[in-house]
DNA sequence: GTTAAATTTCTATAATTTTTCAGAATAAAA
DNA sequence: TTTTATTCTGAAAAATTATAGAAATTTAAC
């Protein structure tokens, strides 16, 4: 859940804004006014930070000018929330640094897409290009079309089937225990039980081994987890 | 079994939460106010800390501040118990260095599962292990792989096994009492016999050995403990 | 909403690992 | 050589762990 802090002296603005965007799936933290912000921003960065143009004491573009002071928070998307729209000229001559910007009264529907938009791109950007196909023995497994193909057939694995097994192929012969595997695969927010990785173990066995009582592909290593068996058997540094 | 302080001035909740957290198997300790936490604290430290935003004198800000300071245990996880909803957004706005909230009434569920899960977290991060792979001689042994293998044979070891030969092997010629591998291969709490220790070396001589009955690979030290034989000969104490 | 699929939880059972223990063997000391 | 302390051995009890088969729950699709 990406987290949006919203900086806005009026309280209206804030609830309207924490309404919309919590309604989107966002997690959303409101400031009243700047110091507050800037010392929370010491601790934890947000994925997005909407900012009021105009406030009393430190207002949005001495604020905005210190987040891009800061390697630590430099790169993180800010939208401004301006009043009248002939502010919003400003906002883009002056070229401050922000990357978009809204008029005030904003539509409910209008500020969480904005958001959304700036997320989206700054995901795409922060994402490098991974190892996407690996291949192993007789099994192929294609990060970005989500398939798995064992001696050219295709295997169909549910979602947490493929991210559990391509997890695992990622790092052939490694040994990974139940609460990385969890933690990886599942996400930090996951606050169930160990075992669930063992059955799900199971369902893979049972669609990519030949027979699933004598798994091949996946080693069990007792007392400590699974393993994707390594071609080629050799330890390397 | 996981040690859990649990700091509330609530008996219900205190009640609550140690009856949630030992029937999943953790061990309780509860304190109904700071200054009783802080003391025993000194003494021992818990795997997790469970601790009420709101209390009457010393309250859970100020004394998470604490706990951060003390590098003893500034690492500690903390869970922070809030009545109101809107309390969290401090909690996890502000940073304060919380690793997880629960709002109050929590279900007897949900506490226990998210106290897993912050343990789970920890266990992985805690563990910055250097070398993972070490060559002496004919033997090789992979920590991340979890293999040992002798003139290129793989050699199944269990977990202790491992676990035992791992400890002697990154430490070549030195010799390392019952005692002092109880406590680093079986971890703190156990209690149980010494000669376990024979036992498994035992073991782990009847897989790598040659002659089990003339072990050259660890050898037994009469009157101190065991040692990997070092390359080059020598044994140090 | 209803249905189907996916995910998670639960329980029993089987298999393996770990620990214990008593007597035998061994090495060092008197 | 005899004594004494320590380690080794073999076997079995105790504890732990993985698996399988469902059932229950959640999620997604229609």
């Amino acid at each position: 859940m990406p987290l949006v802090y919203v900086v806005d002296d009026e309280s209206n603005i804030r609830r309207l804004a924490r309404l919309a965007l919590t309604d989107n799936g966002m997690q959303v933290q409101t400031f009243s006014d700047g110091e507050e912000f800037l010392q929370a921003l010491q601790y934890t960065q947000p994925d997005c930070v909407l900012l009021d143009w105009m406030m009393p004491q430190l207002d949005g573009l001495q604020i905005l000018r210190m987040l891009r002071q800061n390697p630590k928070t430099q790169s993180i998307p800010v939208i401004m929330l301006t009043a009248k729209s002939d502010e919003m000229d400003k906002v883009i001559g002056l070229e401050i640094g922000a990357d978009d910007y809204i008029t005030k009264p904003f539509g409910v529907k209008e500020l969480p897409a904005r958001v959304r938009a700036i997320l989206r791109r700054k995901s795409r950007v922060e994402q490098p290009e991974e190892i996407e196909v690996i291949e192993n023995g007789d099994l192929i497994i294609d990060q970005k079309r989500r398939k798995v193909t064992k001696r050219g057939e295709e295997i169909e694995l549910t979602t947490r089937e493929f991210d559990l097994l391509f997890m695992l192929m990622q790092h052939p012969g490694q040994v990974f225990s139940r609460d990385t595997l969890l933690d990886r695969v599942w996400k930090t927010n996951y606050y169930g039980d160990t075992r669930t990785v063992d059955v799900h173990i199971r369902y893979i066995r049972q669609k990519i081994e030949d027979d699933s009582s004598n798994p091949v592909y996946i080693e069990t290593v007792r007392g400590v987890g699974y393993a994707f068996r390594d071609d080629k058997g050799a330890t390397t540094a």
